[in-house]
DNA sequence: ATAAATTCGATTATCAACAATATAGCTTTT
DNA sequence: AAAAGCTATATTGTTGATAATCGAATTTAT
């Protein structure tokens, strides 16, 4: 059993995981819409087997609920879940950047200002799902610096379902609105020397996160 | 898509993912060793479609690894890992007993002096197994009172993977030692009235835990 | 008219056979 | 003798078909 994984030709369950959750992420399936097993599978030109284990692992990922025997949904955007998702994400990525703090190098910082730089350019260009994906990808970097495995699978985990919500959540509304500067502090702060300022940035951060899609969640409530 | 899970038939694959998982904590199936598919299809008598997916959900909750058309094996121990476990622990735990502080009733303290007899029981009564699930099943309590669904899915997590380190601990080295004492503080704070002292009491009880399994993979690497 | 029982269609769960892949052992070559 | 290539075999990945289950429309009884 070897420890690195070797190079191998990825399993037809594992490609269709991956094209299912974009196809999620995208939008192209929207929260609360039923996935029927036989239709998907004859879609992507596969048997229901290998389409089952895709299912299964969206699952495990938070991204699809299943009732047996009866069905698999993509899973519907509650509130008290999106509480849930940032206030964990406050703790974990305090968490997170405690053990990437001493770890900051130079790497780190041209890497930082890279996926930052990325942002922007998704921002101006007005591309609402890239920005979602840069974002993510820009916070993941506190992360992968931390050196910590099970963390990293944890963060995993609540960035899909982080980009689930706000991938409707786009569908719905469109633009968030500016968010340039609030990714312009997050970027000083990370590369300064003062760790309780990066902890109360992070806090802020997830305070506006939370309350636009929350907000969003009790308009969509409404309207329904 | 009902919000509240009815009460329906369980599949074959979950039953059987139970079943494995018992066998894995119970030590019947050594951190290392590989599953073969067919033969334990035909021992739970059952086809292999269930029984992947019994696997695939034991991969998904960290008690199995798998090499695409290799081989599925028990996920073996690295200090590494241990350390990370306790540390994310310790950062989960103390959040949940943030959350879970204001709500503490009555109720809540007498479970948990229910918890603690339960323990003590085992304890005294030398089944090693039983002492590390219901050692776990007292920290549990924080967590279901904490009312945070995404932290509890992830301390389930957590909670496979110590229950498989505990007991391939207690496989090759029998008793873990006294552990009343350390319990017996643990309820105090718990029941008093200082969060602050309740968080270095978590921090000293995952310390003790992480540098006795450290120790024993140390041992246990040397001995190899 | 309403509520219970029933049938029907759609969908999922399971199975057994088949194809693809990797590992170990042997043969050949240098 | 060591390394590269080949072959055999065990094991996993995939498929198409069959059985079991659920939900809703329909019927029936009160």
């Amino acid at each position: 059993m070897p420890t690195v994984p070797k190079l191998q030709k990825q399993t037809f369950g594992a490609r269709i995981a991956d094209e299912l959750r974009r196809s999620i992420f995208a939008g192209e399936i929207a929260p609360g819409s039923a996935l029927i097993e036989t239709a998907l599978a004859s879609q992507f030109g596969v048997s229901r087997g290998p389409l089952r284990e895709a299912i299964r692992q969206l699952i495990d990922e938070g991204l699809l609920v299943q009732i047996p025997f009866t069905g698999t949904h993509v899973v519907e955007l509650s509130e008290q879940a999106v509480r849930e998702i940032y206030s964990l994400r406050t703790t974990l990525e305090t968490f997170a950047f405690r053990l990437a703090w001493d770890r900051r190098d130079a790497e780190f910082a041209n890497e930082l200002k890279a996926r930052q730089a990325a942002l922007v350019e998704a921002i101006d260009l007005g591309d609402e799902l890239e920005c979602i994906r840069r974002e993510l990808h820009l916070h993941s970097l506190v992360y992968e610096t931390a050196n910590h495995q099970i963390l990293l699978e944890v963060w995993n985990g609540l960035k899909g379902k982080l980009q689930l919500y706000w991938a409707s959540h786009h569908m719905a509304h469109g633009r968030h609105g500016p968010r340039r500067d609030s990714h312009d502090s997050f970027l000083d702060a990370a590369l300064g020397d003062d760790l309780p300022a990066m902890e109360i940035e992070i806090e802020t951060h997830m305070r506006l996160g939370s309350e636009t899609t929350e907000r969003f969640l009790k308009d969509r409530n409404q309207t329904a």
